[in-house]
DNA sequence: CGGGAATGATTGATAACACTATTGGTGGTG
DNA sequence: CACCACCAATAGTGTTATCAATCATTCCCG
C-alpha cells in the first residue's frame, strides 16, 4: 500500500510531488533539470524520469529553453491516485477530503442504483450481513471495527456496480472514511439513523430493487454532507 | 488538443499505451528493456522514461530480472485522461463509452444539485439561455450544433459544482456526447421530452433548487441509460 | 529431498556528449 | 518609430557506455 517500491526518482517524486501539489510553487514556476540534480543530489537521468511522471499527471510541463514549468491546477490529473495521496499529505488534507466527499456524495447513489440491477446475487445478500455487523458493532460503540466494516461495506457496493471506473474509486472512499474518522469529523457514536439507512441500503440491493437503493444511500450521503455544512473551501 | 508535444518517448508511449490499454498483451506478459529500444529504435534513456509514465499509470511494474509486467485490468488508474483516450481509440471504444456513460449518469445529477447550491448567480443564469438555443437548434435538426451546446450545457454544470473533481471530469462527459453521436446511439432529433428536461435543469438550477435540479438530472441520465439498455458489457 | 548459496539476466543509476528547439535580443529596414 | 529577420545563448532531448543493485533460477550440499 506504500507508494511504488524504493527507487531513486521515486524519493524525489516524493519529495517534488507533494510539495508542488500542495501550492509551494506558483503556477508558471520553473525548475531547471540541472537544478533538481543539485538540489536532489540526483543524476540527470533520474531527475528527467520524474519530471516525466509529473508531466504525464498534468501538474508540470517541460519544453526546451523555457524549463520545467507548473501547470494551473486546471489541468492537473485530479483523478490521479498518486496525486491525491500527495494532496492528502499535505497542507491541502481538507480541501481534498471535502472534494472527495462530494465526489463520493455523487456517485454512490447512482453506483447502489447499478449494484442492486446487476450485481451477483450471492454478493449482494452479502451486503445485509454486513450492514447488520456494523448495527452490532455500532450499538457497541466500537468505532474502530465499525470504520472497518462502514469501508468495506461503502467498497463492496462500488465494486458490485460492475463499472471499472466506479470500483476505481473505492480507493478514494476508503481515504475519505478513514480520513474523517482521524478528524473527528464522525459522531462518537454512529446515529440510528445512519445504521437503519445501511441497513435499507443493503436490503433494496439485495432485493434488486435500483431506485429504492439509489434513494436510500443519497439519504445517507446528504445527512453526511449536512454535517460537513459550511465549510466550503475557498474558492482560489 | 493532441497528445503532449512531439517528443520521442511520447511516440513510443503513442503505440505502446494504446496495445496495452486494448489488451494485446495478457495480463502477466513481460516485456524487456532492450526488447523495447530495438522494436521501436530508441535509446535505453528513452525506453524507461515511456516505461516510467506507463508505471505511473498502473499499466506496468517495472522490477529487476522480472522485466516490465503487465498489470491487471484492476490496478489501471481509470481516470487518467491518457488511458481514457488510448482506449477510447482502440477496440475497447465501445466498452470505454459504456463505463464513462455510467459514470456520468451516477455523478450528473449530484453536480447539478451543488451547481444550484453554490454556483455564482450570473453563470447559472446563462445556463437558460443554453437551455434555450438547445430547444431551438434541436427544433430545427441541426445536430451538430446541438451536440456543441449540449456539451458546453452539461460542461457547464460540471464547473458550476464547485468542485474540482467533477469538473475534471468534464472532458470525460464530452467524449461520451461526442462519441454517443457518433457511434449513432442518439436519436435523429433530440426527443422533446429531452429538451424539456433540459429547460428544467436550467431553471432549477438558476432559481437555487437543487433537489429539483437533481431530479431533473437524473430524469436526463435515465432516460439514455434506458435507450442503452441490454447492451451491459462482458465481464473482466 | 529440502534449503540455501552461487549465478547471470535485467533493471537501476551515473556520466559525458551531441543535437535541437525555443526564445529573446539585435540590428537592419520600411 | 515600429516591425521583421536573423543570430546566439540556453535549456531540454536523445545517444552511448559503463557499472551497481536486485532477484528468479539453478544447482549443490547436507
Amino acid at each position: 500500500m506504500g507508494t511504488t517500491h524504493r527507487t531513486l526518482h521515486n524519493r524525489v517524486l516524493a519529495v517534488l510531488g507533494p510539495a508542488i501539489a500542495a501550492g509551494e510553487y506558483a503556477c508558471g514556476h520553473a525548475f531547471t533539470l540541472s537544478g533538481l540534480e543539485q538540489e536532489f543530489g540526483v543524476s540527470r537521468t533520474v531527475a528527467r524520469e520524474a519530471v516525466r511522471v509529473l508531466e504525464s499527471m498534468g501538474l508540470v510541463v517541460s519544453r526546451p529553453r523555457t524549463g520545467i514549468r507548473v501547470r494551473p491546477q486546471r489541468d492537473w490529473s485530479v483523478f490521479d491516485p498518486q496525486l491525491i495521496r500527495w494532496r492528502l499529505a499535505g497542507s491541502a488534507r481538507m480541501d481534498q477530503l471535502r472534494s472527495l466527499n462530494e465526489l463520493r456524495a455523487a456517485v454512490e447513489p447512482g453506483a447502489a442504483a447499478l449494484a442492486a440491477e446487476r450485481g451477483p446475487a450471492d454478493e449482494r445478500a452479502q451486503l445485509v450481513v454486513l450492514a447488520e455487523q456494523m448495527t452490532l458493532t455500532g450499538r457497541a460503540g466500537k468505532l474502530d471495527t465499525f470504520m472497518d466494516l462502514d469501508v468495506t461495506f461503502h467498497r463492496r457496493i462500488l465494486e458490485l456496480s460492475g463499472n471499472e471506473m466506479l470500483s476505481g474509486l473505492s480507493d478514494v472512499v476508503t481515504e475519505v472514511l478513514v480520513g474523517r474518522t482521524s478528524y473527528d469529523l464522525m459522531p462518537r457514536q454512529p446515529r440510528p439513523e445512519a445504521l437503519r439507512l445501511h441497513t435499507a441500503v443493503a436490503q433494496a440491493i439485495r432485493d434488486g430493487l435500483p431506485d429504492v437503493a439509489e434513494a436510500a444511500m443519497r439519504a445517507i450521503v446528504t445527512e453526511v454532507s449536512d454535517a460537513l455544512k459550511g465549510t466550503h473551501p475557498s474558492q482560489r
